[in-house]
DNA sequence: CTATTGATGGTC
DNA sequence: ACCATCAATAGG
């Protein structure tokens, strides 16, 4: 069963959690590619300064604030790309980036999937996707079983620094011990 | 093992 | 000019 509408509609912080353990599914002519998401990062809204609609509403940062359930690609330091799911109702700007994903089927054994660049390298994911309703036929994510809040750990968010007292909020989520989280945290 | 740097292009 | 990254390289 696809994700329907209520799933995307409600907090960011709830939809990263949520999204643990849910499969990402990409329809494409070579064939489908399947990963299942072991960490995320949520971006709260407007206030939030390390989210892109901090910026206000510009060309590129308007998918945040329309309606919840599409997705948000950008291109970052010019060659990759990070995926997001925009969340909260519409006029509301949060979304949560895929920061990793454990390959289920379709994706070339060569690729990483643990890093958001390189998950949507392995899945095929570009510009061409932003914007895209994930209830759609070609991208969207399947539901699974919740990953027990026993078994996820968070911590703060990556590669965020420019922004203050946001970059140490504990919004990044992970899946404790997954072989496929892109930054494992030291051993206590 | 950690630290640093270069690649590269859309957006503002 | 900046950047929600990664791979390669240099150094200890």
């Amino acid at each position: 069963m696809r994700l329907p509408l209520t799933f995307y509609r409600r907090s960011a912080l709830t939809v990263a959690r949520e999204l643990l353990g849910k499969v990402l599914v990409h329809q494409l002519p070579a064939g489908r590619r399947e990963g299942r998401i072991v960490e995320t990062e949520a971006y709260v809204g407007e206030h939030d300064l390390a989210c892109h609609a901090s910026k206000g509403r510009t060309r590129r940062t308007e998918v945040l604030f329309g309606p919840p359930g599409r997705a948000y690609v950008y291109l970052i330091y010019g060659m990759y790309h990070c995926f997001n799911v925009v969340t909260e109702p519409e006029g509301i700007a949060a979304a949560v980036l895929v920061r990793a994903v454990e390959p289920l089927a379709g994706i070339p054994v060569e690729l990483g999937t643990d890093g958001p660049g390189k998950l949507c390298r392995a899945l095929g994911i570009s510009l061409l996707q932003n914007r895209e309703d994930l209830r759609g036929d070609c991208l969207f994510i399947e539901d699974a079983p919740s990953v027990p809040r026993s078994r996820i750990q968070r911590g703060p968010r990556i590669g965020v620094d420019y922004s203050g007292i946001w970059a140490q909020r504990p919004y990044r989520l992970w899946i404790r011990g997954n072989p496929f989280v892109s930054v494992l945290k030291p051993p206590p």
